[in-house]
DNA sequence: AGCAAGTAATTAACATGTTAAATAAATAGC
DNA sequence: GCTATTTATTTAACATGTTAATTACTTGCT
């Protein structure tokens, strides 16, 4: 049997826990959860976006998403409507409120990237994104390759 | 604002998710929850583990440890007793038929794992091993220096 | 046009995780 | 040696995630 530290599932957990351990008290004293963070951060990005391509792009399937999206425009946070063309798509986006909680977000944000990469150090941080981005290419077509 | 693709915790999550897609259903026909499968594994290189040096070693908050001991060991796939000296412990063993799951389990386990380390090529493989153990060390002694 | 099949999102029922309070046992200070 | 504090785990209340079923709409077929 493979050793547990060999196992990649449980390192890059830890690794995002440990990365998490920091950001945590930033989103606490937001008042945003993690996955409304995702949300509201992917929503900076696009104007107006597909609850379903949001859902894939920050990894939340969509019943989550649903219930998030509903908070978040309660909160008026962001925006919903529904699509002109395709009724059945809800296009979310981002309000000037929710923005000014990213904005806020990002100042501490920043200060704990730069933290990160100095513990880390730059050229292992980077390595180490670049081969988070390469693994994660090369799994998802290996995952589409092989349906059913 | 920080590109969404930068981001290191959505970075890991996304390799994570692409990782356990493969897993997944291994673990579905063996009948074991993620959870459960990291306690058995953790389990498989120890004699017997104090709960909280468990929890802490596969990335389990007590709370939630405390209740997939209680299933295992109602399936009979662990067994649980107090600590001799200290009776607030909990001690925590395989039995040999969460063994033998575990065992059937890691037969499918590597051939997955070899497909992986195929797709994403041995030394990408390697380096992101060492990459993410790196910065795993280094993340939590900056979490631990600086308490409070 | 009219209906079958497919698609996007939601809801419902359930499983799991999380935070805070409670329990139980050990240690420390007097 | 007794009380106060700390430590290990559990329980309770609540939040979140997940799977399957549902709704609402679109598309393709005839």
């Amino acid at each position: 049997m493979r050793p547990l530290q060999q196992s990649l599932p449980l390192k890059l957990l830890m690794a995002r826990e440990a990365v998490m351990e920091r950001f945590r008290p930033h989103l606490l004293e937001a008042g945003v959860t993690e996955q409304q963070w995702r949300v509201l951060r992917a929503l900076c990005e696009r104007e107006e976006v597909e609850a379903g391509e949001l859902a894939e792009a920050i990894c939340l399937k969509m019943p989550s998403l649903s219930r998030i999206i509903a908070d978040l425009s309660r909160d008026r946070l962001i925006n919903r409507r529904n699509g002109v063309d395709d009724k059945r798509l809800r296009l979310v986006s981002i309000t000037p409120k929710g923005r000014a909680v990213v904005e806020k977000m990002a100042r501490h944000s920043e200060k704990e990237y730069a933290q990160i990469q100095d513990a880390v150090g730059a050229k292992a941080y980077a390595a180490l994104m670049d081969d988070l981005e390469e693994a994660i290419t090369k799994l998802n077509s290996l995952n589409q390759g092989a349906p059913d």
